[in-house]
DNA sequence: TTTGTGACATGAT
DNA sequence: AATCATGCCACAA
């Protein structure tokens, strides 16, 4: 127990940061890139955020989908596949506005200590 | 090593 | 509301 510290704390690189953050988000919540940065130790750094996503390439069982920008909006639409991101949180029970935006007050997520990381997604 | 790029964010115009 | 400009910093060539 003396080697892990307590909360979701750094460890490793800024892109396992970030993809750890990403793969504790609960179905049906989103994350925004500048929250991911800010809580991966880069506040501000919400481009080096996207760019990790970015590396993926829709891989694996991470839940990409659920990260989008401080607009409510997925940024993904000028990549090509926006269309299936706001599906896939449609799925999980997002709504979206007719612009295309869903309530960030209401879904964004923050991560508490009481949640357990799925290392599985890892 | 330098340069350019980018799934962003924010403020100004 | 839309657009422009700047900051941010990891990563590829």
């Amino acid at each position: 127990m003396a080697s892990e510290a307590g909360a979701g704390e750094a460890q490793g690189t800024f892109r396992e940061r970030v993809l750890a953050l990403v793969a504790r988000i609960p179905p049906g919540r989103v994350m925004t890139y500048g929250q991911l940065a800010l809580l991966a130790g880069q506040p501000g750094a919400a481009r080096q955020a996207g760019y990790v996503l970015n590396t993926l390439a829709g891989g694996g069982e991470l839940p990409w989908q659920r990260v989008i920008n401080a607009q409510g909006r997925v940024s993904t639409h000028k990549l090509g596949f926006g269309d299936m991101q706001e599906r896939l949180l449609e799925a999980e029970g997002v709504t979206f506005d007719a612009s295309g935006r869903c309530d960030l007050a209401r879904l964004q997520w923050w991560p508490a200590e009481e949640d357990a990381p799925p290392e599985r997604l890892l």
